[in-house]
RNA sequence: GCGGCCGUAGUUCAACGGUAGAACGCCGCCCUGUCACGGCGGAGGUCGUGGGGUCAGCACCCAUCGGUCGCG
């Protein structure tokens, strides 16, 4: 894997680049959809490369369950399997430990607030209680053991279990096993896992150099919200060889800017860089300034799914009263392929039908509105106007 | 014409004689490495109408209107 910076932002971090696979280059910064189980979820590949997708990410946790990573390797790898020629990167199940875990059955986000944090109903007292609420997700020193959601059954996940699944799904860009640690725990915690997760990711690379294949690996810097813990892992990540580096775990919004300079000042300046699971507008902006390379993120097509829909003005819910006889496009200027031949009122009434295709079309504007956002920031930077852009863009967004 | 059953939220239906509920719909909010076509909240009913018995009725009695089924 090559990756080549090609401008840099003046005074911060960011810049913009190529990333060179072996399913074909991706300009940085990007944003990748994500297909967790070999499919972006209402979508077919056609529309995901038409909508100006280069790459997506899959998970690891859940295609080993289903339907199988050898399934996968003997359908041809996953490029085959789901028919999406562009590149790949899988998730290594560490948000699952997290997902089902910490914050199974709780209103937990990866993305939390700092009032939110000190609320005490929070803060989970006894680690390894079994007596705690019923997780699917138990942690060890060693390892992980999942109980599937699926059929009950129990599956435990080490470094080199993931990493060997990653393999045999085949993916471009495959990450390290960690523990994307809740918000919720407290800095002793924070720390102890660190630890964990360090080892984990020299586990992983031994692993991972042992197979044969032509993947990148990327490790996973964590640390929670604390500015020493973020910059010694930044660190020690950073001073291991991997291809790339993802950062992830917890933030609290109001500070994921800083949390991400710390690390991203510190991580080698030539290898890419992987913001996990963030993708709201103001999160691409924040994180491309401060030197983040690839975003993902489920929101796009989440939200979608639910109704809302991204406009340079804001949100809108497309469910709301107001757009039932709305017969203008969700944007009039927006070339995604919904808004060049629907109206709002024809979207609002799919979904108040139940109708399929309101998920697939509300989806296709969304996952456009946001790769095309970066592509037009990327754009920016080449031509030295990221700072006005970002204003001009958040003046319309947040009014 | 006779007999039975049914009239409760926008809709379909619940509710031992003691505070009228649900589902769907409606109105709105939320979702950040997807257990996610998901989650949360809100509005909305003088119980067809008119009498009566009872401390107390959506429930019991009578009448009436509407619907429905059966027999003529």
């Amino acid at each position: 894997m090559d990756f080549k910076i090609q401008k840099k932002l003046k005074n911060s971090l960011g810049r913009a680049g190529i990333l060179k696979t072996p399913h074909g280059e991706i300009e940085t910064p990007a944003f990748v959809p994500v297909g967790t189980k070999a499919s972006i979820k209402a979508l077919t590949p056609e529309q995901v490369a038409d909508l100006g997708a280069e790459i997506i990410l899959s998970n690891t946790y859940h295609l080993y369950l289903q339907p199988g990573d050898e399934t996968v390797a003997k359908a041809g790898g996953l490029h085959k399997f789901m028919n999406w020629q562009g590149p790949i990167m899988t998730d290594s199940g560490g948000f699952q430990v997290f997902s089902l875990g910490a914050a199974y059955g709780k209103e937990i986000s990866k993305i939390t607030t700092a009032t939110k944090i000190t609320d005490p109903s929070l803060l989970i007292p006894e680690r390894f209680d079994d007596s705690d609420a019923p997780r699917l997700a138990k942690i060890g020193q060693d390892g992980v053991s999942f109980k599937s959601h699926l059929d009950g059954s129990v599956h435990y996940i080490t470094p080199e279990k993931s990493i060997q699944i990653q393999h045999n799904l085949g993916a471009d860009i495959i990450f390290a096993f960690d523990e994307c640690t809740s918000p919720t725990e407290d800095l002793k915690y924070q720390e102890e896992v660190l630890e964990r997760t360090h080892k984990w990711a020299e586990r992983s690379l031994i692993e991972h150099k042992k197979l044969s294949g032509g993947c990148a690996l990327f490790g996973i810097v964590q640390g929670g919200r604390d500015e020493n813990l973020r910059k010694k892992s930044a660190k020690f990540i950073g001073s291991l060889e991997f291809d790339g580096y993802g950062i992830g775990g917890s933030f609290a919004k109001e500070d994921m800017s800083t949390a991400v300079k710390w690390v991203n000042e510190i991580l080698p300046e030539e290898r890419p860089r992987h913001l996990l699971g963030i993708g709201e507008p103001e999160d691409l902006f924040m994180g491309i300034e401060n030197g983040v390379d690839l975003f993902d993120c489920v929101a796009p097509t989440r939200i979608a799914r639910n109704g809302s829909l991204y406009t340079k003005n804001g949100k809108v819910n497309i469910m709301n009263a107001q757009y039932r006889e709305d017969f203008s496009k969700i944007e009039e200027d927006c070339g995604c392929y919904t808004c060049k031949n629907f109206t709002k009122a024809y979207v609002a009434h799919l979904f108040h039908g139940k109708e399929m295709l309101a998920a697939t079309l509300a989806s296709i504007h969304n996952l456009y509105f946001i790769v095309n956002l970066v592509k037009k920031i990327r754009q920016s930077i080449f031509e030295d106007t990221f700072f006005e852009f970002k204003k001009e863009f958040f003046k319309n967004y947040f009014k």
